[in-house]
DNA sequence: TCCGTTGTTGCAAGTCGTTCGCAATAAGAC
DNA sequence: GTCTTATTGCGAACGACTTGCAACAACGGA
């Protein structure tokens, strides 16, 4: 783990136990967003409330952030790995595509000027249907 | 009741029985999106189970639909009072602010032209901060 | 290097929002 | 009125987390 990773996670009387350190070791190898039951499936030997209570941390320091779909669990991602980047999520088949922030940017500037509302875009993803799946009738989730 | 809904609620095979009435006046009196839970409140002899399937019910006829907060519960409304009509929603003080769907539409043609996905923008509403709640740093949810 | 404080972990139980199985009820066609 | 079967209520189950609590262990100090 690089020595700012360290510094940050034993920031304000924290310390690294064995459940933090995996969990920073499998966000840090991920390529991108995964949930909390990916973290939680892929370290065995690590209590799901721990993971849980990991991801709590690391996003209270600043480490990772979370995104929430419209259904289902959320995704987490590194902080500076992805902070100008938003998220397409396909209802059909689950993918999720990667699209510059900026492309908010504009309806963020909009809302703020016509609604005084500060669009915190980066906490919910962008649900559709995507170019490889048919359209079908709207299902109730 | 009037007599377009009556006759929609009893397209295919579909009766109307106590429950499902009931939901559907709580709709209709409804200014503004509701939860389920609101619903069911409004409702003390009718179970929750069936407030929860009468909007889904009323969602597949095209009665109702949901919008997804990005915590807790879906917000239900009636389709075609506000089919043209986006949510704002303060992540400090839970208001919710109604927006043209218009705002929207550069972005989904964009989305759409770039990427081929479509946009369903009516299925989450936009979490941020309104105008009267004050900045405060980002709270874990 | 051992010690003590207290942050961290694991387990089980609890919560929230929603769905489901099943038997009893009742809507609507005939 | 009868009959079929959609609808209802109840309670249990569910997914995604959160929380209480006792055992454990990190890290600063002696």
């Amino acid at each position: 783990m690089q020595e700012r990773t360290l510094e940050m996670l034993r920031s304000g009387n924290r310390r690294i136990g064995k459940a933090r350190r995996q969990v920073v070791d499998v966000l840090a190898a991920q390529p991108g967003p995964i949930t909390a039951d990916g973290v939680i499936e892929l370290l065995p030997g690590v209590s799901a409330s721990s993971v849980y209570r990991s991801l709590n941390v690391l996003e209270e320091l600043g480490y990772v952030r979370h995104v929430h779909l419209a259904h289902g669990a959320a995704l987490y991602e590194l902080t500076d790995r992805l902070a100008s980047v938003r998220h397409l999520v396909c209802e059909v088949c689950g993918n999720t595509i990667q699209i510059p922030a900026a492309l908010l940017s504009s309806l963020s500037r909009r809302i703020e000027r016509d609604y005084g509302f500060v669009l915190d875009s980066g906490h919910f993803a962008l649900p559709g249907r995507c170019a490889s799946c048919p359209r079908t009738e709207p299902r109730p989730h």
